[in-house]
DNA sequence: TGTGTAAGTAAGTGACTACTTGCAGTTCCG
DNA sequence: CGGAACTGCAAGTAGTCACTTACTTACACA
């Protein structure tokens, strides 16, 4: 009853730390204070149970909404920003583990390639409603830019620990500085809307 | 003699599609054609081979060449791109294994992380000197920018062959399309240098 | 009091691991 | 011809791995 929950949490906690294969079931039931036998009762094999440990942990990540409308762009990128790359600091070590096994365990992985992409849907979405809404003064794709803004955020979060000098200090402004970038890039400015024909569009959306 | 070096190939491949734990003596000899022993004469111990391999493999980078003085920004930044992505897509096995591996053997990724930082530390010059030279309208931190450009070339890297669709298609076209963005973001426009009191510096340089 | 369930203990299986020892064959060099 | 230097083969060591079997303990519920 109460041993399931903990040797899920120190299975996710041993992979983390050692790996697929370092993630003896031995060390395992050591760290969730629990018979080693106990875990090829509730999980079958080693295998089954860190497949149910990756499902049981890509629940609750818990990102910044970003509104369908966007009203103050560079506030609500930058907050969005800061809750992804929080979250992939919190699990940079999982995160290298799980993207190290990816070939070897392609299902583990593809449980893990969840979260990812739907940061990556609903960034995509919020760039593509800044230009609808005419905030943009550049053309450029939202595909694009979103996997530059992602990619920016998850290269920091994987490469800081190693060499701390090549990122932006300091770590906690790092999500601002990219989010300011990538905001130039598509031509947003400073908190100011551009005035263009593509507005009595927003005013028609808000007043239906 | 020639067993040494198919030894370090060996090992070099067995690392990148099994990592440190998977790469087991035997199956590096028979990957090298190779008797187990000669292994252990040659090197003395597994670890000391996957140090040897790693050594010997961080030779060879070849990143195209960026200019002191930059003569045309997008052309120049954008084959270097490519060369980056590219080189970190032929590795993008064995980069993965190695990140992995960091935390628990700290002294091989320290090895590993010459070549970004090297590169690093050639692109912030390079945008340091796009905007002494004067191509540049909007102030932004050289480190913060190297940092965004190299780090969606190494996300889409790692990432895009797990989830293709969150990336910019055609592949090929991504370090073109990512290197435009960062000098719409750090306002370098389309061939066009700016007119202003830096260019004189640059003049006296030349001339120098 | 009897029964089912979740947990533990102890011992062991066969496979694999890094690494060693002893012996023999080949090649090359003086 | 003789001896290094390099390589291979056969066998083995001590340890770890995932996983199993057989039996015991503790507790909940009826």
């Amino acid at each position: 009853m109460h041993s399931r929950e903990e040797i899920l949490a120190a299975a996710s906690e041993v992979f983390a730390h050692h790996g697929f294969r370092g993630s003896t079931t031995r060390r395992i039931a050591d760290a969730a204070g629990v018979n080693e036998i106990t875990i090829f009762r509730q999980f079958g094999s080693k295998e089954a149970l860190l497949r149910e440990a990756m499902k049981h942990m890509t629940q609750s990540v818990g990102l910044a909404p970003l509104p369908d409308v966007p009203s103050d762009p560079e506030r609500e990128l930058t907050l969005w920003s800061e809750s992804f790359i929080q979250h992939l600091r919190l699990r940079s070590s999982i995160i290298r583990k799980t993207m190290s096994e990816m070939e070897e365990r392609p299902e583990m992985s593809n449980c893990a390639s969840h979260v990812p992409r739907q940061a990556s849907a609903e960034l995509s979405s919020y760039l593509t409603a800044l230009t609808r809404e005419g905030w943009t003064s550049e053309k450029f794709e939202p595909r694009t830019a979103s996997a530059m803004l992602m990619g920016s955020l998850f290269a920091d979060a994987m490469g800081r620990p190693m060499m701390p000098d090549v990122y932006p200090q300091p770590a906690e402004k790092a999500a601002q500085m990219y989010t300011r970038l990538l905001l130039r890039a598509i031509g947003v400015e400073n908190g100011a809307r551009r005035t263009t024909n593509k507005q009595t569009k927003r005013t028609k959306q808000l007043s239906a």
